[in-house]
DNA sequence: CGCAGGGCCCAAG
DNA sequence: TCTTGGGCCCTGC
């Protein structure tokens, strides 16, 4: 198609996100860095909506620059993106998600 | 061609 | 911790 650039940039981001290793997790601004694409942070979100529900995508591991979980808590995707992030080892705290080293700060 | 909106980001209060 | 307000880029109507 005419967008090589974001066609690329969809590229870059499926591969960094399925190189995520597990336990770590990115935000969608570093995502579109790491890309090639700084401030694209909003076509990462764009992207994720339109994954399909088969992806084997880890997107559960992408959040936002305020390590939480962008969907409000009512959702199922909140929910979903939750579950596979405390599998994971992640925990939240105060909305907040925190990384679980073995044992949880205090 | 303009406008609203999105799994955003950042700074303030 | 939450709410505003500005800016970021792209898509859809």
């Amino acid at each position: 198609m005419a967008n090589q650039p974001i066609d690329r940039f969809k590229s870059q981001v499926f591969h960094i996100l399925s190189e995520i290793p597990k336990g770590e997790c990115i935000a969608y601004g570093e995502l579109a860095k790491l890309a090639g694409f700084p401030g694209y942070a909003r076509q990462v979100g764009s992207l994720m909506k339109n994954l399909p529900k088969d992806t084997k995508l880890p997107w559960h591991r992408v959040i936002n620059a305020q390590r939480r979980i962008s969907f409000a808590e009512n959702t199922d995707g909140y929910l979903r993106q939750k579950e596979k992030l405390e599998k994971e080892g992640w925990v939240i705290v105060g909305s907040k998600l925190t990384f679980n080293e073995n044992s949880i700060k205090k």
